[in-house]
DNA sequence: TAGACTAGTTTATGTTATAAACAAGTTTAC
DNA sequence: GTAAACTTGTTTATAACATAAACTAGTCTA
């Protein structure tokens, strides 16, 4: 049998947060904004709900005087990111004999 | 930028139909209702939206009397999963240098 | 011939993804 | 100095979606 994904690693905008998130040491909203291509509303959300889930840590501060968000992937971010990894290629590399 | 998944095949069931029909000749209701660990309803709805979306090849006909549904993946259905295989390998192998 | 079973389909519902609208402050132009 | 435009997000309204429960249509069994 297939395994099981992450719910939340389902959509296409949460596993490219987190999949860049995982390239890096941290990353500016703006940056996830231009390297996703979503709406800021949208991923607004998305960064919550993955906040709201501990996969990323979210930092509010100030640039420029303007407000800042910085997002870092955390430790259980980055194992549900390889626990996804893992599902998914049984599902690239599945063949019947 | 990360590239985009097809929409059809972002849900763990369909993309498991589409991945065990890939394996096989074809494959009865039935078959997929075990492997997938589907409900009949669930899995009868998404059949549907691959069929429509003409990803796969339905046939019904009878078996001991019984209604048999058969389906089978079209070259259009390989395809899009071949894409997708080709799209979520560049989220796995994903790094920032 | 009534009850249980098979093989699906339809629908009802709750959840979810998304964009549009909004908020709160900053910079620019006059 | 103040109105207009811009920045950086958040909240919300809506439409789409996934799912299980309820239903359908027919078959077997006792």
């Amino acid at each position: 049998m297939l395994p099981n994904l992450d719910p939340l690693l389902q959509t296409q905008l949460r596993l490219q947060i987190v999949t860049l998130l995982a390239g890096v040491d941290d990353a500016e909203f703006n940056w996830l904004l231009e390297n996703t291509g979503a709406t800021r509303g949208n991923l607004s959300v998305q960064i919550n709900k993955l906040k709201d889930a501990g996969y990323v840590k979210v930092e509010k501060g100030f640039k420029n005087n303007y407000p800042l968000t910085t997002c870092q992937i955390t430790s259980k971010g980055r194992k549900a990111f390889e626990e996804y990894v893992a599902a998914i290629t049984k599902y690239i590399n599945h063949q019947q004999k």
